[in-house]
DNA sequence: ACAATATCTCTAGTGGCTGGAAGTCTAAGG
DNA sequence: CCTTAGACTTCCAGCCACTAGAGATATTGT
């Protein structure tokens, strides 16, 4: 058994945000100690890491609940969560699509200051007037 | 003089995120009507313009700040702007490669999945162990 | 036995808004 | 001039996914 700084250790996830996570309703509530302390076991553990997982690659809280779900329906067609994985990856798509467009107004905007004072200043005069931007953004 | 929901229209900025601005203090407090309504004038919409192209551009608030502060005196150099500017290039550029690994990933996981039910879900299995992955994320 | 560390619950704060409630003001039509 | 619809006011709560802190209790090591 597990201490929630185990686990915490273990897994890189947190001790209060093991404890959100809890609260979430992403983990059980974990059995507890004679006084009260979170015990936790092995399956405990390894919903963590699948949790600190899917975080780590983006999926919402609430994704991760549907996934945890799924999973407990081993029977059951998987088409869920591979929607679930294509709407990640749609999504980060998207971000990055996004955020290219950015990448290529600030590119013009921050590298081509050739003035000295605010006065003359490329960047604050780019920042004034959308009108001089390539693109919608 | 622009009423609040002119100086909405006028610059696609909502209602209440003006407002929020104002309190954000990067708007100043506005003129009133006799009736204590808000009433802005060409200055404001400048500056209310500013304000937008720079979060569209997404710069933080606290950036955004520092440059109105700037851009009040026009005579110091501008050292501090191009600074803010190319942070924030770096930013976006930052979250555009971590993004891109996150892309890789969820390809590998999302697209990969000839399962049929959960038990033999490749998405599961993908996010249950990080060791199945090519990169770190 | 005692000190150091870990854990407990609860509350509040982060950023950048967004929405709602309840009350007040303004502008246009009659 | 009066009515009334719509715009405006303030204040407070909620969003996401944590993060930090206070003050109390539990466990661990010597
Ligand atoms: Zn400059
Ligand atoms: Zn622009
Ligand atoms: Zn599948
Ligand atoms: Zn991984």
């Amino acid at each position: 058994m597990f201490s929630i700084g185990d686990l915490s250790r273990r897994t890189g996830v947190k001790v209060p945000t093991i404890r959100y996570y809890e609260q979430m309703g992403l983990l059980e509530a974990a059995e507890r100690s004679e006084g009260n302390q979170r015990r936790f076991g092995k399956r405990e553990l390894e919903r963590l890491a699948f949790i600190r997982h899917a975080r780590d690659l983006g999926l919402t809280i609430e994704s991760i609940r549907e996934l945890i779900d799924l999973s407990g329906h081993a029977e059951k067609p998987c088409a869920d969560a591979d929607r679930i994985a294509k709407e990640q990856l749609a999504s980060v798509r998207d971000r990055i699509a996004q955020l290219k467009r950015l990448e290529k107004e600030l590119e013009r905007i921050a590298l081509c200051c050739t003035g000295e004072t605010v006065g003359d200043c490329h960047v604050i005069r780019a920042l004034s007037n959308h009108a001089l931007c390539a693109t919608d953004h």
